[in-house]
DNA sequence: CCCCCCCC
């Protein structure tokens, strides 16, 4: 049969005595689901190499997929990538259970057609006196063959006991963990650990901290309950490596659980855990991050979760408030990331990584799990169950990025991410500015939010910027002692010194309407091109440079995503609006509202 | 046995 890859005849006989085969190709006779409960879903598969078959072979959930899309219907020829052997069930009857953790479809099932061989079970042809040693290979083992003496005691809680298992190897893969086994010990890194937190409700109180175990062959969560947690929470730190045995299993509800795994683990008071202090991490992967530039962060939905980098270039105050709707005190942080896709997106910590925080040396910050959140029409980041920062990591991405910073590389940040330093262009109501007239937008407690596009009919240098406070965290304006020395009544001192902030007003115009605006420091940076200091410099010792720099933006147009709010000065009151952000004017977004309001003014092509 | 992840 040409372009039919040939099976590994006899494998099966090798990877169930334990060894380490590299790449088998074999063939899929069937594959059928386990466990039929709605949020559990396993497969079982039935693979063939054309000598033997194996139907002890599982396929690990994050495959899952593969199914899903009919890649591994009957007659597939897989080539197993990666796969792991586990021991499973009592001493005397001992199976070896195959976990595929990856594979590549060689040739789809209805390609091959029939099955290949006439293959038997492997356990039958043992009993059959076939030959049950593997074949001469160089590879060592991954794991021990099954031990002549009963190794396997669990029935104590002893140390001793487990460090005999282990040493013998005999952990399983975290794939393998059922509620239906409990005689296992894994070797698992913890990816995160949450904070120690207490519950009370009618079924009685009490506290729990948990954490995430990750091996090569999956993840699953674990949650250690009062005594358990007062126990084990020091001892439990990230990316260490531990054994762990005698867990509860239980399913795990997929609604407050984004790890893939159907089941998570309980302590109990027979709970063994145990620090592997080997300098071999035998395999355990070290912690992955898929990093997604800030950039994309924009393109991400509501309450996703991810993991990026990027450098802390600003950091606000501790904020503690309390909740409205719990009466809880919480303590945050907000930090501004930027990175390479010249982006910013603000991240917010709670808790103890709030408070400790220390931004002023502008780390990096590598964060695995953060979720998105829309505020405002834009879109910040959220530490929470699950999150992990790490501040100033050793991998190549940090360096890179900090060499990118410490070169300028943060000075020209363009895109907006969350709308507090700015804005992207989603989710912002358009609307002209002869509208926000007539909607009375900005009357109301909270400030009203939309987007137009709008050319600059005229800026303003007078009072464009102020003298404020030089501590990075106070934008205060100081008072000119004209002494060369400065003032700040909020931080209460004198300074030799200020910064430059902008405070630029304008007027914009759409084909309404015209409306002066008010242009905060970054996003006056931002349409200037430059820099606070350098703007202040210009309008204050360079009068050609500064004029040069305003009218550059004369007649300029761009989406404006403005903030309105009714004020009052004394008995009068004024609807202000200011420019939250400024993007290029994207015409695939502009174009769809444009055609959607020419439906809605017509009739014509609406559905009404 | 938790399962909240907050606020502007």
């Amino acid at each position: 049969m040409p372009g039919i890859a040939p099976l590994s005849t006899g494998v099966i006989a090798r990877i169930m005595h334990g060894e380490e085969v590299n790449q088998p190709v074999l063939q899929i006779l069937g594959i059928k689901k386990i466990n039929s409960n709605a949020d559990s879903e396993r497969y079982r598969l039935l693979m063939s190499d054309g000598q033997y078959y194996n139907s002890y072979a599982m396929l690990a959930s994050q495959l899952n997929a593969m199914q899903h899309d009919g890649l591994l219907k009957e007659n597939t020829i897989v080539r197993l990538d990666k796969y792991i052997t586990s021991l499973v069930g009592k001493n005397d009857t001992d199976k070896r259970v195959l976990i595929v953790t990856d594979l590549t479809v060689l040739n789809s099932g209805a390609e091959v057609g029939k099955k290949i061989g006439e293959p038997v079970t492997y356990e039958n042809a043992l009993k059959n006196g076939a030959q049950s040693k593997p074949l001469a290979s160089s590879s060592a083992p991954v794991q021990q063959n099954k031990p002549e003496k009963k190794p396997m005691l669990y029935n104590n809680n002893n140390n001793n006991t487990l460090n005999s298992s282990i040493n013998a190897g005999l952990t399983s893969p975290i794939a393998s963990l059922s509620p239906y086994q409990n005689k296992w010990a894994i070797k698992a890194r913890v990816t995160s650990k949450s904070a120690i937190r207490t519950w009370s409700n009618a079924r009685g109180e009490g506290k729990l901290f948990s954490m995430d175990l990750m091996d090569e062959s999956g993840e699953i969560r674990a949650t250690a309950f009062k005594e358990q947690c007062d126990k084990y929470y020091d001892l439990i730190q990230v990316d260490n490596i531990y054994y762990f045995s005698k867990c509860q299993l239980k399913s795990a509800n997929k609604q407050f659980s984004q790890l893939k795994n159907d089941y998570e683990m309980t302590f109990t008071s027979d709970t063994v855990v145990q620090k592997c202090e080997e300098m071999d991490d035998g395999g355990i992967p070290e912690i992955k991050y898929d990093l997604v530039p800030i950039s994309q962060v924009a393109n991400m939905e509501d309450k996703t979760a991810l993991d990026t980098i990027g450098i802390c270039k600003e950091v606000g105050e501790l904020q503690t408030f309390t909740s409205r709707t719990t009466n809880k005190e919480f303590r945050k942080r907000e930090l501004t990331l930027v990175d390479m896709s010249n982006s910013a997106v603000t991240l917010t910590l709670w808790g103890d990584d709030a408070v400790n925080f220390d931004g002023h040396v502008q780390p990096v910050i590598l964060v695995k799990g953060a979720r998105i959140n829309v505020f405002n029409g834009g879109k910040t980041l959220s530490m929470g169950g699950g999150s992990t920062i790490k501040i100033n990591p050793d991998i190549p991405e940090g360096h890179k990025l900090r060499g990118w910073f410490d070169n300028g590389g943060g000075d020209n940040i363009t895109n907006m991410v969350s709308a507090r330093t700015g804005g992207g262009n989603f989710n912002t109501e358009w609307m002209t500015l002869q509208e926000v007239r007539l909607r009375n937008l900005g009357a109301g407690d909270k400030p009203d939010y939309f987007q137009c596009k709008a050319v600059i009919h005229m800026v303003k240098q007078e009072n464009a910027f102020y003298k404020a406070c030089p501590q990075s965290e106070c934008n205060k304006k100081v008072v000119d002692e004209g002494n060369g020395q400065y003032r700040c009544e909020r931080c209460n001192s004198l300074y030799p010194n200020f910064k430059y902030r902008l405070l630029i007003n304008m007027s914009i115009g759409d084909w309404t309407a015209n409306r002066w605006v008010t242009c905060f420091n970054e996003v006056g940076e931002q349409l200037l091109n430059h820099s606070g200091q350098e703007v202040g410099n210009a309008l204050e010792n360079e009068p050609e440079a500064a004029q040069a720099m305003f009218s550059a933006i004369n007649f300029t147009s761009h989406i404006f995503k403005l903030r309105c709010k009714s004020e009052m000065y004394g008995d009068v009151t004024r609807n202000k609006l200011s420019v939250q952000a400024l993007t290029p004017i994207n015409y695939k977004e502009y174009n769809k509202y444009l055609l959607k309001s020419l439906k809605d003014l017509t009739g014509i092509g609406s559905s009404n």
